[in-house]
Order: structure tokens, then C-alpha cells, then sequence
RNA sequence: GCGCCAGUGGUGUAGCCUGGUAUCACUCUGGCCUUCCAAGCCAGUAACUCGGGUUCAAAUCCCGACUGGCGCACCA
């Protein structure tokens, strides 16, 4: 049997110590890795360069938040109810469906916020069978991805495994835009565990239940989405596959990537602007950088249809590997202010960020007064809520709710609360209202998100797949030295004459200059070679005979396999110049 | 979740049909040897995925679970 590339980078992983599948000795669980020694040595290596790209050059503050979430957060941002699939069983052959695809094929409607009875009662009252064998179908049950916990004693308290990083950024914009001085943009990061609980977790590290993303929030002005260092990046060019040439049925599939300067991207309103477009720029440098093969890289936008219920734009930065295709390895979206929106109106805390303007502006308003003594009685508890939404109101509402309460005494005041819309009844002596001429130096906005978000697994396994070399004699790993585990080993050419001694010093100063090294005296010299190309070690160091006569040692590189011969004393110079 | 197929040392395998102390090679560890690319010699570690059933006896037959592969479905 001839094994792909897939399962000859994972024999290689899993027996060098790069990925173990969890929970071995007792049987496993779909959906779970360990990253062995070797393996969590790379993932830390990409994150650190992720870091440097991110925290260092874009200035980007990282923040590190709970992984469990309680059930409000999530309510609040969608999840509970849209991270959720309607699934719907056949009677007789237990098929599985999707009860909202069925519907709406069957009968052409679109189903979107039905209710699960909603959905039964469709598929009763136009009488839809199962697609498959014709079967009747059961109930219409939810499958929810989040994975359920509770917090406390009791499990009175609903919490759930956070589905992504992103929330903890959300839920404390508050804090983060005082931290940032209320100046926009900013940009804030965090590396983490995320849980989705897959129906059917396959392709080993490509889909987890449980997996690392690092994602960065880039919050905006809503109405300035140009980005300061865009000059800078505006003549790179990248593999693109817009929308429009996906759908193009003209194209042949492997002339619809096209090539351009991202500039030129904007211009012809590829990308939407300029934000989107740099970040595409950065996430092609640090997947260069890491060592992604660039020619397995392309960046596809989202059709109209796939885009998530948040999003304006979205680019995926997919990586082709042999077994799977192109896979989703970063997705990069404009999530406008859905998240912030979602938590300011549920949580009733204002999110918003003061913008002043370049000077101060006249603007006729109006003074709105509300009469404590009457509504104090009666709205109670509720009136901070009402006072704020007066306060928020613009122009136009105010002046709908100035013509209903002259032309019908009352006004119905309608507030979103924790998703439910609460009515008062606003009645004309409880407020005053009148025109005046305010002078206002700026205004309160909700800042808009542009997310780009990594999965750090799938990018390090494409980087493992990428790496994975095979000639006549041999199979390496042709990381970069930044990115190898390893960065040199160390070896007695015979173990006698003192050479051990000498090369286990030569591995100890190695170390104490903060260089891994590895020692190894085992077997031939050729076979500690080869193990050392297996784990992708970029560099062996050899002491031979001649060493005891004029203290140098061999380097060879990896790759070419050569070698050239240095003075002992410059060991530590010349590793550390090269990783 | 559904269907089909498969699970034997670290890896690759023989044995399974026809039940009776599990084969071989490589790897790995220790030693000898070895002066540059998996050499050789000696010794050693190391496996029947798990749970039930049938049987005097199960790697082998039967059932179930788990994991993996493929197909369907799913992947906001």
C-alpha cells in the first residue's frame, strides 16, 4: 500500500515525538492531540513568531481571559443560539439531516429564526420525507457545539467552553479602550484554547474539538477603515481568489487565483478597504516567515452566502496539503460592531468610545427633561434604562417621539434588554422637551472589529507537511532554523581519544547561550545524521581526530549535508548567526 | 450521527478461514567495534485496542464499544 503525504508526516510525528493522539492508553477520543515534545517546541515557535509579528511590529496588546464562558456572554454574542444546528432524524434509516436544509429545498422558503416547532410543523404540514429513502422524519431536535458545563456547586450556573478567543477581547472593550486611551485604532490579541464539539471530528489535527487560536481584534473608527501603515504594504502582491472569480464558471479552478498587488486590490474593490487588505499582507509575511510554502498559499474571499451573520468581508488564508486540499489556516473578517453591539445591548453598559472632532460643532438638538417626581413613581427600576435610551436617541427619533406625543399624547418607548424588547409608555408631562443650539466638540461611536484569527494547529501541521522531504537515502524535515525544535546536535565521530568529553561541552556551552543542542554517541555517526534530519535539526557538530589536533569541529547543514570545518571557540557565534 | 472496511511490540508484518505457550525484519537500550552519512557482532526491552459471550482453552469464533480510513451528513 502506498501511503500519502498525510500519513507519512503523522508516522513521522508520532514516533519522533511531534503528535500523540490524547488519551491513548485508554482507547482515545476522536478530536484531541498531544503535542509531544518536539511538537509543542514548533507550536511554540510559531506563536512566538506570531507574537513578533503581532505584538511586536503591529503593536498589539495580548490579554489572556477564562477558557469557560458564562452562558450570558455567549447568549449575548449569538452563540447559544446560532452555534447550533437544527438536526432532524429519518425513522426509517436513521439519517441524519439538517432540518433547515431540507425545508428549504423541499419547499423553497427560507427558514431562517424558525423555531424547532417551527420547523416540525412545517415538515408536517407539507408533508417532507426523508431526501434518502422516503422515510418519515422525527423530531427536530438542536445539536449545539459549545461544549456545556456549570459553574459552582449545584449547576445552577451555565457555562460553556469558550468556541473562540475573540469574546474575551469583546467583554472587556471597556477596560481595554481606557487602557488604550480611547484612541482608535488599537489593537488587542489573544493566544489560546478554543472547544467546539464536532459532530464528527476527522483528518486527525485539521479539525479538533479542542485547539489553539491566536486571534487579533483591530477596532476601528465604523467610518475610517484606512490603515496608517497600509503605504508600506500597498505593492505586496498575493494570490487572491475573490468572490466574483469563484462564481465565474469561465474560469477553469486553477486559473480563478489570481495574482495582484493588493493596491490594486483596493482599487478595484476586491477587498473592501484598506484594514482587510493589510492584514492579508501580514498574515502572508508570518505565514512566509514560519516557513509556508508560497506557492501553496492563496487567500479566498467568502461567497455572499458562506459569510458568517457577523461579517461584511472575510478572507481565508488556505494552505494546499496533499490529503485535504486547500484548508482554512487563518480567517480574516470585518465583524463590523455585531460583537460589541450585541454586548452593549445586553449587558445595557455603554460601549461606545468618545471621537471628538477636529473642532467643536454647532449642532440644534433638543433638551430633553424628564419630570423625576411623576416617572420616578413609576417606571422605578427601569427608568436608568430609560433615561439612557433618551440620552442616545438622535435627531430623527426624537423628533418621531416630539410628533407622536403631540399628536397622541403618549409615545412607546421600546428598549432591548438581554434580547428581549421591554415597551413604555411614555405620556407628554413626563418630559420636556426643547429645541436648543448645543455646541458638541465630538461624538460617541461604536467602534467597528477587523478580526484576523489563526489556527495555530492547522498552520503547524501544514508546516510539518510543507517541511516533510524525502530523498533516496533519507526523509527530513526541512524546517527553517528558526522554526526546528532542534537547532544543533552535537557528536563524537568514535567514542574514544577524549571526543565524548570534548563534544558534551561543546553541547553544554551551546545550552548555556540559550541554543538547544542535543547530545548523541550512540551507533554510527551516519545514523545519529539521520535522526537528527528526521526532527528537521538544521545543524550537526561534529568532533573528529583532527579536533584533538587544532580544536576545530565540523558543521554540517542539514539540507545540502556538507560540511565545513570551524574553531570551536566560534560554535556559539556561528549557531547563533544562523537561527 | 449512518453505512462499509480495518485494528498484533515504537514501525511494518506472520499467525485468524481450520481455537492450544505469537513469526520475522527494522527501530530502540546496553556493550563491543567503528575516524563522517541508517555498516557489523553480542545481549536486552517491547505487542494481540477495550469490554462481554461461546469454549477445558480465544489474537483466532460471536456481540458491543473505542479508534482509524473511506462514502454520506455536518463543519455558525
Amino acid at each position: 500500500m502506498v501511503k500519502d503525504k498525510y500519513e507519512k508526516v503523522m508516522d513521522l510525528a508520532k514516533r519522533r515525538g511531534y503528535l500523540w493522539s490524547s488519551f491513548e492508553i485508554y482507547g482515545g477520543i476522536a478530536g484531541f492531540v498531544d503535542y509531544a515534545p518536539l511538537g509543542t517546541m514548533l507550536k511554540n515557535n510559531v506563536i512566538d513568531t506570531w507574537r513578533r509579528h503581532y505584538i511586536v511590529n503591529e503593536e498589539f496588546y495580548e490579554i489572556d481571559s477564562p477558557t469557560i464562558t458564562p452562558h450570558e456572554v455567549l447568549k449575548a454574542s449569538g452563540h447559544v443560539d446560532n452555534f447550533t444546528d437544527p438536526m432532524v432524524e429519518c425513522k426509517g434509516c436513521l439519517e441524519s439531516f439538517r432540518a433547515d436544509h431540507i425545508i428549504e429545498e423541499s419547499i423553497d422558503m427560507d427558514t431562517e429564526g424558525k423555531s424547532l416547532k417551527e420547523l416540525e410543523a412545517l415538515i408536517e404540514k407539507h408533508n417532507i420525507s426523508c431526501p434518502k429513502c422516503g422515510g418519515q422524519l422525527g423530531e427536530v431536535k438542536r445539536y449545539n457545539l459549545m461544549f456545556l458545563t456549570s459553574i459552582g456547586p449545584g449547576g445552577k450556573r451555565r457555562g460553556y467552553m469558550r468556541p473562540e478567543t475573540a469574546q474575551g477581547i469583546f467583554i472587556q472593550f471597556r477596560r481595554l479602550a481606557s487602557f488604550f486611551r480611547n484612541k482608535l485604532p488599537f489593537g488587542v490579541a489573544q493566544i489560546g484554547k478554543a472547544y467546539r464539539n464536532e459532530i464528527s471530528p476527522r483528518q486527525g489535527v485539521i479539525r479538533l474539538r479542542e485547539f489553539t487560536q491566536a486571534e487579533g481584534e483591530f477596532f476601528v473608527h465604523p467610518k475610517i477603515k484606512t490603515h496608517e501603515k497600509f503605504k508600506d504594504v500597498e505593492n505586496e502582491v498575493l494570490p487572491l481568489l475573490p468572490a466574483s472569480r469563484q462564481m465565474d464558471e469561465s474560469l477553469n479552478p486553477d486559473e480563478k487565483t489570481i495574482n495582484m498587488k493588493i493596491k490594486d486590490a483596493l482599487r478595484e474593490g476586491i477587498i473592501s478597504h484598506e484594514s482587510i487588505g493589510y492584514f492579508l499582507v501580514i498574515t502572508k509575511r508570518f505565514l512566509m516567515d514560519i516557513g509556508i510554502d508560497i506557492n501553496k498559499l492563496r487567500f479566498r474571499q467568502h461567497l455572499p452566502d458562506e459569510m458568517a451573520h457577523y461579517a461584511i468581508d472575510c478572507w481565508d488564508a488556505e494552505i494546499y496539503t496533499d490529503r485535504f486540499g486547500w484548508i482554512e489556516c487563518v480567517g480574516i473578517a470585518d465583524r463590523t460592531d455585531y460583537d460589541l453591539k450585541a454586548h452593549m445591548n445586553h449587558s445595557g453598559v455603554d460601549l461606545r468610545i468618545f471621537v471628538e472632532y477636529d473642532g467643536p460643532k454647532e449642532v440644534e438638538t433638543y433638551n430633553i427633561e424628564l419630570n423625576y417626581k411623576v416617572v420616578g413613581r413609576i417606571f422605578k427600576g427601569d427608568l436608568k434604562y430609560i433615561e439612557n435610551k433618551l440620552k442616545n436617541m438622535d435627531i430623527e427619533e426624537i423628533e418621531e417621539m416630539v410628533n407622536e406625543i403631540n399628536k397622541n399624547g403618549r409615545y412607546t418607548l421600546k428598549i432591548e434588554r438581554n434580547g428581549e424588547i421591554k415597551e413604555f409608555e411614555i405620556l407628554k408631562d413626563h418630559l420636556k422637551i426643547s429645541k436648543t443650539i448645543k455646541k458638541i466638540s465630538g461624538e460617541k461611536v461604536l467602534p467597528h472589529v477587523i478580526e484576523p484569527s489563526y489556527g495555530i494547529d492547522r498552520i503547524t501541521y501544514c508546516l510539518l507537511e510543507h517541511a516533510y522531504s524525502e530523498e533516496e537515502d533519507r526523509v527530513y524535515l526541512n524546517l527553517n532554523s528558526k522554526m526546528a525544535p532542534i537547532k544543533v546536535g552535537v557528536f563524537p565521530l568514535v567514542n574514544k581519544e577524549n571526543m565524548p568529553e570534548i563534544a558534551l561541552e561543546i553541547k553544554n556551552r551551546l545550552r548555556s547561550n540559550g541554543i538547544i543542542a542535543q547530545y548523541d554517541d550512540s551507533g554510527a555517526i551516519g545514523r545519529r545524521y539521520m535522526r537528527m534530519d528526521e526532527i528537521g535539526t538544521p545543524f550537526c557538530i561534529t568532533v573528529d581526530g583532527q579536533t584533538l589536533k587544532d580544536e576545530t569541529v565540523t558543521v554540517r547543514h542539514r539540507n545540502s549535508r556538507e560540511q565545513i570545518r570551524i574553531k570551536i571557540d566560534k560554535v556559539v557565534e556561528y549557531i547563533k548567526n544562523r537561527i
